[in-house]
DNA sequence: ACTTTCTTGTGAAGATTTTCACAAGCGGCT
DNA sequence: AGCCGCTTGTGAAAATCTTCACAAGAAAGT
């Protein structure tokens, strides 16, 4: 949002402004950035460049994280070309998979991998962060060896709720999911 | 999760079985199941199948959604081919795009339409739900001219918040945002 | 220097969500 | 029939999150 902000030549913007585009209050804006610290100036609002400086820093974006994708079906191509994943600083740097008609094929510079290296990769490339894009009846168990193997967070896309350490975050992306939550929301709206 | 458990033979099931599985507890399952009615049995716990179809139900999923793919890029190949889609209630019954190369391909047994057709597309088909696989520059665009057309809620794949009428529900998939998520827990972590 | 116009940061109030804890109900066993 | 071991459904309490509302500070104009 700053950025597009600093295509429209905005230099400085308000909690208000950043909640409308948001979807929020201005009141929650400032409430949940103050929670960082103090960056705005009473009367202009906050710098746009500072405040995208400090959000780098609070999110942990002044790094490069190694990622390694499991899985090099439709899911992993699209993440894999997607534009946004080097610019915003996640490198991917292996691509693992388990069928034999994939590993070896070339995606960019990366060659495919097979599956059974995902842990010694790991190792060896300091890799940070896994993103799993199995099917759901094998995402635990690569889960559990990415774990081991030292990576201190997981983007799984299996539809399944994967059991690992608590201190190691998880996030899930689960596509029919979001569907049945629009179905849902729309439903209601019908009987309520 | 239902399903996982009926497939391990399980006939009932507790909250407490539930939440380990769902990563919450007992009195959260209890309490928010208890909204919609009140089918748990005492001393026994859920009817695994009876559960499945009271949820089918709150969820809106007994009946077939007519969904319009827009963008047939990776994103947009990837869900398409999702094999959960069909089998869950969601009928693609148009794939749009705007590139020329793209429009007149055959995706199973869809031809790649037009983005210009895309009003007329939901009109005639009585599309319910789109999802948007586009850029984010032109996502606005869509989710407006979607909107005009009747669609009644929107799968948002564009890193952009949408600005639509309030009474139409948007879910946004942001993958970026889910690995900015588990950068800033790991970084918290170290720093807290 | 003073006034006006903005906008932040934040205690306090209000609203919502989660957890607790237990009466009530079910099934099986004796 | 009576008791025991479970588990739900749910008021009440606790915790958390959001909104309100305003003092304090910043700039710009007079």
């Amino acid at each position: 949002m700053l950025e597009l902000i600093q295509d429209d030549g905005g230099v400085t913007v308000s909690s208000e402004q950043l909640a409308r585009r948001g979807h929020t209050t201005a009141a929650q804006v400032r409430k949940d950035l103050s929670h960082f610290g103090s960056f705005g100036k009473r009367g202009l609002g906050y710098s746009v460049d500072e405040l995208k400086d400090r959000l780098r820093i609070i999110l942990g974006l002044d790094r490069v994280w190694r990622v390694i994708l499991v899985g090099a079906g439709r899911i992993g191509s699209a993440l894999f070309e997607y534009p946004d994943f080097k610019k915003r600083g996640y490198d991917c740097v292996a691509v693992v998979d388990s069928d034999p008609a994939k590993i070896g094929q070339k995606w960019g510079e990366r060659v495919i991998r097979p599956a059974e290296e995902l842990e010694s990769l790991i190792k060896e490339l300091h890799a940070t962060l896994v993103i799993l894009a199995v099917p759901a009846s094998v995402a635990q168990l690569v889960a559990e060896c990415s774990v081991n193997a030292g990576v201190r967070g997981i983007l799984n896309f299996a539809p399944v709720q994967i059991q690992v350490p608590e201190d190691i975050p998880v996030e899930n992306v689960n596509l029919v999911m979001e569907l049945e939550a629009l179905s849902f929301q729309i439903t209601r709206a019908l009987t309520t």
